[in-house]
DNA sequence: CAGTGGTCTAGACCACCGA
DNA sequence: CGGTGGTCTAGACCACTGG
């Protein structure tokens, strides 16, 4: 399987892959020594180096300096969830993407924004609400919230070549991120807005954005239910 | 030369880093070639390579043989969704797990299982049902199918010391997984089960295993939406 | 064509672990 | 102490890209 071509660190890791995936090695035992492995297969150091190094930052072997390297407990099986661009989501789909934005406005800080932005009490924070529309098919409400400090330019945006997440990221480089996942029911609100039932269940995800020394923003994206799913898959 | 406080190649990414985050180089400029970051911090190019290499895996930078190398037009907010055993998860948190096994049992194959199992129609399935607490609140209803071919002892196992998760982790090596998360209400059974109201929403995760050749298991695991959230950060 | 990144070598020194 | 992995060098050849 592994093409001939392929290249010497790769068909390490394949070989060791599939000893640990046919239950050759099992969980806790070691793995040969870089040294036994470059005698194996007739390479250099850095090369087994290499491939065990990345086999390890996949979580597949745990290394100890001094004692050795054994297969991991637990083949950990994860995914990137990468949290995107609903633009580009939407054209990568094939699909086409519109916005409608509902409102765009100051408001003075209260103590929750005070929390999450890390602005003063009553200072002013950006606030946009939009409905964001896969072929007319409303799939995500974004309300966000922006310090100022971060995108003061944020107000004479247009959203409708633009998304928020873009023009912050042009403005405010990103170098932190938090968010949270979770399944509820929108407000009235949130419902009309998106035009669908009050007890229609949304996935909502809560992001909260961090560039440099600002807190740039935070957001509420609620997704309907019925109408989106992450999905994510994985392989060794 | 090398400061001994940090490795050569982390003082590249990180200044590196440092050049993205603070906006001086923007996202599509392109990055100083290897040969010249070598002469700036005076290594050697391998030393240069792994640096610029790990910046591309962790999606900060492109790389194209030929051409060069560009800061990436996204920084990907992302989270290793991982597949974990819920045990180790709330005990993690330091609560106390338990578990109430609803049914456990065969069930001859429909037409859904043979397309998500590959076992051909009518064949034998194994089948559980149950509800993990979180100090005696419920968190999750957990509805499996278990491909026999995978884990033949499955139905004698003792799931109030070992989860189905932990289980099947032993007797069938994971290659492979697909998920996909979304918001929709229980069903009248899965609401009685959690003890929650009937539109109460949930947070549902679907997952398929596969180890080598065979797909081991489907799972239906719902999470009360008030109860649970996944949460994940980032940082560059 | 010259420049880029992708891979590889055959050494080397170091920090750490277990006996 | 010998064995392990972590890092690094100063070369090298290759495949690919661009002008």
């Amino acid at each position: 399987m592994p093409t001939r071509s392929s290249p010497a660190f790769e068909q390490i890791k394949t070989f060791v892959k599939a000893q640990i995936t046919s239950g050759v090695w099992q969980a806790g035992d070691t793995v040969p020594s870089e040294a036994a492995l470059q005698q194996q297969f007739g390479v250099s150091r850095m090369t087994v180096n290499r491939a065990v190094k990345e086999l390890a930052a996949e979580g597949l072997v745990t290394r100890q300096r001094g004692s050795g390297t054994v297969v991991a407990q637990w083949h950990r099986i994860s995914s990137m969830l990468a949290v995107r661009d609903i633009h580009e989501e939407v054209v990568e789909r094939g699909h086409t993407h519109t916005c409608r934005v509902l409102r765009l406005e100051v408001v003075v800080a209260d103590a929750a924004l005070v929390q999450a932005l890390g602005v003063r009490l009553g200072a002013p924070v950006f606030h946009s609400v939009m409905v964001h529309f896969e072929d007319g098919v409303a799939i995500q409400l974004e309300d966000r919230h922006v310090n100022p400090a971060a995108a003061p330019g944020y107000l004479t945006a247009n959203f409708q070549t633009t998304t928020p997440t873009q023009y912050l990221f042009a403005c405010a480089p990103l170098t932190e991120a938090r968010y949270s996942i979770e399944a509820a029911l929108p407000s009235a609100q949130e419902a009309k807005s998106l035009g669908i039932g009050r007890n229609e269940p949304c996935l909502i995800i809560t992001r909260c954005t961090v560039s440099g020394a600002h807190v740039a923003s935070q957001a509420r994206l609620v997704y309907p239910g019925m109408r989106y799913s992450l999905r994510g898959n994985f392989a060794l």
